[in-house]
DNA sequence: CATTTCACCTGGTGGC
DNA sequence: TGCCACCAGGTGAAAT
């Protein structure tokens, strides 16, 4: 489910509802595949220490926690396709597919939910390892001259190279699809052969849409909501993604679905070069 | 090395 | 109503 502008936005409401609280205590589900550190030493580093802050790395969740006022350990939360975190009232009925729960000091719970499972959970202790970094760039700051240089000499579709965590950051299908669509670039284009002012173009969509997406709280294209269980409306300004027959908003050309690099991808043939 | 393909999961939708 | 194929916001391992 979840892009930038999703995880920045459940960052956001997490950090708002949590900050200052105390977990006291912590229960993990039997499904290993979720679990980078283990379970039971994920829960016993999480008991006792409280949020510091929440933000936004990339896709990734990175809550910092201390045992005092020092942050001395990351819980790093990945939240796949159908991930949700969400802070409530500990009397609201479980969702099916609840894998962590978190008792604060408040009384409320912090909930891990993914039906799919693809969701990644992470405890970092800063006295045995370093603080979390992700390897590729942030798209809301990297310059043109850096961002050029990400493509050059590539061969792939500049589709796959958006998608591409390790180059950029936080791009996912719907934004790639969207940027693609506002830069007026075809998804297949080979991702060397843009011209510098192609690449520029298509830095500035991204940066307007995915601060606009961010604003919007995010894309809500089937279940995704923040950690108060709300909605974005994102999805109410999509050009292209899921829009396949659907006539372009600029020039009423059908919108077109193809594969690239095995993902669903959705143009206008007449806007996009 | 760069690039492509596929497996990992559940659930929703639409056709028959 | 049921069954089936296909699709879905992601990623990392294996193959090429």
């Amino acid at each position: 489910m979840p892009e930038l502008p999703e995880v920045e936005t459940v960052a956001r409401s997490v950090d708002a509802r949590v900050r200052g609280d105390r977990i006291v205590q912590a229960c993990f589900s039997s499904h290993r595949e979720l679990f980078k550190t283990p379970p039971a030493e994920q829960a016993n580093g999480l008991e006792g220490r409280r949020f510091i802050s929440v933000h936004r790395t990339g896709k990734h969740i990175v809550c910092e926690l201390g045992s005092g006022r020092q942050i001395d350990a990351q819980w790093i939360v990945h939240l796949g396709m159908t991930g949700r975190l969400l802070v409530t009232r500990p009397d609201v009925p479980l969702a099916p597919h609840t894998h962590v729960r978190l008792t604060l000091a408040s009384g409320r719970e912090l909930r891990f939910v993914d039906p799919r499972r693809f969701g990644r959970l992470e405890f970092r202790n800063l006295s045995c390892v370093s603080g979390f970094a992700g390897p590729g760039a942030e798209p809301l700051a990297i310059g043109r001259g850096e961002f050029a240089a990400l493509f050059r000499g590539r061969r792939l579709a500049i589709k796959a190279a958006l998608l591409n965590q390790t180059l950029l950051a936080g791009v996912g299908n719907i934004y790639a699809d969207e940027s693609l669509f506002r830069a007026g670039i075809r998804p297949r284009r080979r991702a060397g052969r843009l011209t510098r002012a192609e690449l520029e173009r298509l830095r500035q969509a991204l940066r307007q849409i995915l601060r606009q997406a961010i604003r919007l709280g995010g894309s809500s294209v089937s279940d995704y909501v923040d950690a108060d269980g709300e909605r974005g409306f994102f999805q109410l300004k999509h050009c292209v993604y899921l829009r396949t027959g659907e006539p372009c908003r600029r020039c009423g050309t059908p919108i077109r679905r193809i594969l690239v690099a095995g993902r669903g991808t959705h143009f206008c043939p007449r806007c996009q070069h």
